[in-house]
DNA sequence: CGTCACCGTAGAT
DNA sequence: TACGGTGACG
């Protein structure tokens, strides 16, 4: 990723900083490589399908301490598969289900550690996944943004915007996006960063220390990316026998890139692969004008506005199609899919943060006397270690954020006792009247699957949701096939997993909020921030309407510095202060988190483990507005759930007919193919690759997600073809690209569609048949252990009133 | 000398 | 998965 060895050509300008140093700024966050190291905490459940939020847990974790110094993150995910990227995920798609085989034999072998290995190596973060992430944001009020193609030029416009003042990641490209301030090595235990300014690239030098002999005197943006291309980028891989230090030096030599590869050629020592120029111009386009979204006017834009004289179709569906503005805004605050364009699959439904036990732990006595002691230097209000572990309360919430965005979640929200929770459970279940003749659930054999059993319940209730959510451009696709309502609530899924991963985090809290949190902790002083200074950092305003990439450009523009941005919109720097920071007026650039009645987030006629156990153990979750879930009579017995259990366990070979499978995936193939259009062969970088691999399902489609196989359950969900294609002809891309390819690849590629099915097949059946009994097992123990927790609570609450 | 392929490692708890 | 270090190659 990124490119080789330019990161380490430029440690003579690296600066390690200290978080506090960017109090009161705003960050762009990249959220990728969070959410791929938080898999790592979770490796084995998201492999096995078991639901797991503990990636969430990891990069809240991170937002937090960012937030914990006045730093405002904001936190920007990958969107969809940008044409120019080509499939090398092929391969990987194929090592991962191998990886993934690997692991469930070892599992099943009981060589648990080895497996986890194996998982470890298998897994990829879907946006089903980023999108838990994204709920925990919403409710911690953090800004963030789906980007609609790639992260990096996403983060490259919000600095360049000045909606952010620098970039946190861990992809040298960001520099090649022509980005002032980019952080790397973040290192959460000595809260530091290392900077690199593209202000300071005048001093590498080819004599200092560590440069490798590459020097950036003098050298214009485009000199810089016109290197890092030649050097081999995401983009384009280098002509063979070129490396960053030969492509600087005969760029230094001949100017141009247009030479440069003209003198290859003339040298003849190296293959120069055909098109190469062609291509060339091609990945400059992506780095300069990639499509992004822009949160002030909600649509997508031009990072670098275009050059309509210098454009052509091809650059246009290279850089990413344009989307309906509608459409856009929902791809950006993750209510899409941005690689499917369909309505967001809330994969774990039960997971909602911000409704958590114990809200009132920040608004009371028990936060004040659990966290005495502590140093509330530095903020005025708020400063206890909340601010670090729990929800940042700094930040007033967005007026579209709902008000149960307010409080305190995840494991580790501070200092507790057993008693403590208790007392507050008391307490808030006395708050709360609950009403005898509250409404009760459909009269079924077991509340706790009622969900497999009354299906219509979950068919209507969703398709209400559906209905609410729907936007004209949603409305106008389902006019034009009156079968997507059913086709999108089929997407979503509705088996035990929800319920599953329901206990599964909540069984995490019980416990972690039982644990006692670690002493030992210092609030910083965070009066030392030291704003950029301006003076070393020269600003180009260039007047020049457009940036191209015509030869003209080098050695023209010896200026270090990005261009600026075409003035749509004020470039404000932001405030340095803390004192500064108006949550209200930069709250205007957020993308605001979605309405409460989220149909994906709402529980939408779902199951949720908590339903089985009678209300008063959830009742704070929905307190202080209208409970979105009516309280249910009392729980399970553990008879009833065991007997429950063997039930299903019968019923989990009709819940898995062959037809409806086979159906689906070869569904899934076609829609890979239409969502792959910019990966066809005249785009690709090396056509000897992947004209046979095109069709597999591609990465982020894979099957392992943390209920990924659900799909497989459920013959219901089935996406048919054409609604598909229908959905994704918004892209322009796909548009303009069906006529040629749609045909050529959907027919000519019998071939890779087969193959693609045998991939998915090998992972399947009887593996995951044993898998959704494994899992199943747990659920069971999940649900018997919470039982056993009620029970004991309820004695205790007994005793309590007895006194 | 630079590039590339290979290896072991950290990353998480 | 991505990185740094190693050795082989041209």
């Amino acid at each position: 990723m990124g490119i080789q060895g330019l990161l380490s050509a430029l440690k003579s300008i690296q600066t390690t900083k200290h978080l506090s140093e960017f109090s009161g700024q705003t960050i762009a966050v990249d959220a990728y490589v969070w959410l791929h190291k938080g898999v790592f905490t979770c490796a084995t459940e998201l492999a096995t399908g078991k639901p797991t939020i503990r990636y969430v847990n990891y990069a809240m974790e991170k937002v937090r301490l960012l937030r914990h110094y006045g730093i405002k993150p904001y936190v920007v995910f990958d969107g969809g598969p940008l044409p120019a990227k080509k499939g090398t995920e092929v391969s990987r798609k194929r090592r991962r289900d191998e990886q993934l085989a690997r692991g469930n034999l070892l599992a099943s072998q009981g060589k648990h550690s080895q497996a986890r290995d194996c998982y470890l190596k298998c897994i990829d973060v879907t946006p089903q996944m980023a999108f838990q992430l994204i709920k925990a944001l919403r409710a911690e009020s953090v800004q963030y943004v789906v980007a609609p193609y790639e992260a990096d030029a996403q983060l490259a416009f919000l600095e360049r915007q000045g909606i952010v003042s620098a970039i946190l990641t861990e992809d040298s490209d960001l520099l090649v996006f022509g980005c002032k301030t980019v952080l790397f090595k973040f290192d959460p235990v000595a809260r530091s960063v290392v900077s690199i300014s593209r202000a300071d690239f005048a001093s590498v030098t080819a004599t200092s220390a560590d440069s490798n002999g590459i020097s950036l005197v003098g050298w214009s943006d485009t000199q810089f990316r016109a290197m890092a291309i030649l050097s081999g980028c995401d983009y384009l891989p280098s002509i063979p026998g070129i490396g960053l230090k030969t492509a600087c030096a005969m760029l230094r030599r001949w100017k141009t890139p247009q030479a440069v590869v003209r003198q290859i050629a003339l040298e003849g020592k190296k293959r120069v692969p055909k098109g190469y120029l062609d291509q060339f111009k091609l990945a400059e386009k992506c780095f300069l004008h990639q499509r992004v979204y822009d949160p002030l006017a909600e649509k997508l834009v031009y990072l670098t506005d275009v050059d309509l004289r210098n454009w052509d179709d091809l650059a246009e569906a290279y850089i990413g199609g344009d989307l309906e503005s509608t459409l856009a805004k929902k791809l950006a605050t993750g209510d899409v899919d941005p690689i499917t364009l369909e309505a967001m699959v809330d994969i774990n439904p039960g997971y909602s943060p911000g409704s958590r036990i114990l809200r009132d732990l920040d608004n009371g006595k028990s936060a004040a006397h659990t966290f005495k002691g502590k140093s509330n230097s530095g903020k005025k209000k708020n400063g206890t270690i909340l601010n670090f572990f729990g929800p940042n309360p700094i930040i007033p919430p967005q007026p579209r954020s709902p008000p149960k965005a307010i409080t305190s979640a995840g494991k580790a929200s501070g200092k507790r006792t057993l008693a403590e929770v208790m007392d507050q459970d008391v307490t808030a279940k006395k708050k709360r009247k609950t009403p005898a003749s509250a409404p009760t659930s459909p009269a079924t054999s077991s509340k706790f699957f009622a969900a497999l059993e009354g299906y219509g319940i979950r068919r209507k209730s969703f398709g209400t949701a559906i209905k609410s959510c729907a936007d004209e451009s949603c409305a106008r696709l389902e006019k034009e096939n009156p079968a997507s309502e059913d086709e999108v609530e089929s997407a979503h899924d509705g088996d035990s997993l929800v319920v599953h991963g329901y206990a599964e985090s909540e069984v995490e809290e019980c416990f972690s909020s039982i644990v006692e949190q670690e002493d030992g902790y210092i609030s910083p002083t965070s009066s030392m921030s030291r704003g950029e200074n301006d003076f070393s950092s020269p600003v180009q305003t260039s007047s020049r309407p457009f940036v191209d990439c015509d030869d003209s450009d080098f050695g023209v523009d010896p200026v270090s510095s990005p261009p600026a941005a075409v003035s749509l919109f004020r470039p404000q720097r932001l405030p340095q202060s803390p004192s500064l920071v108006r949550a209200d007026s930069l709250d205007k650039v957020l993308v605001h988190a979605s309405p409460d009645n989220n149909p994906l987030v709402m529980k939408s006629g779902f199951v949720d483990l908590k339903d089985c156990f009678g209300h008063e153990s959830w009742s704070e979750i929905d307190s202080g507005e209208e409970s979105v879930t009516p309280p249910y009579p009392s729980p399970l017995t553990p008879d009833e759930l065991i007997q429950t259990y063997a039930s299903r366990m019968d019923q989990s070979e009709e819940l898995e007919p062959k037809d409806p499978r086979e159906e689906e995936l070869r569904a899934n193939a076609l829609r890979t193919q239409v969502v792959a259009a910019g990966w066809r062969d005249r785009w690709a970088h090396d056509s000897s690759h992947t004209q046979n691999e095109q069709s597999f399902l591609k990465r982020r489609e894979t099957n392992i997600t943390p209920t990924g196989r659900h799909r497989l359950l459920h013959p219901a969900s089935v996406i048919a073809p054409r609604h598909t294609v229908k959905t994704l002809s918004s892209r322009k891309s796909l548009t303009l690209s069906e006529d040629n390819w749609a045909n050529s690849n959907l027919k000519g590629n019998s071939n890779a569609k087969t193959l693609g099915f045998d991939a998915e097949k090998v992972t399947s059946t009887e593996a995951r048949t044993r898998l959704e009994r494994f899992r199943f097992r747990v659920v069971v123990q999940c649900t018997l252990f919470l039982w056993t927790l009620r029970v004991s609570r309820l004695v205790m609450m007994n005793s309590y009133h007895g006194t």
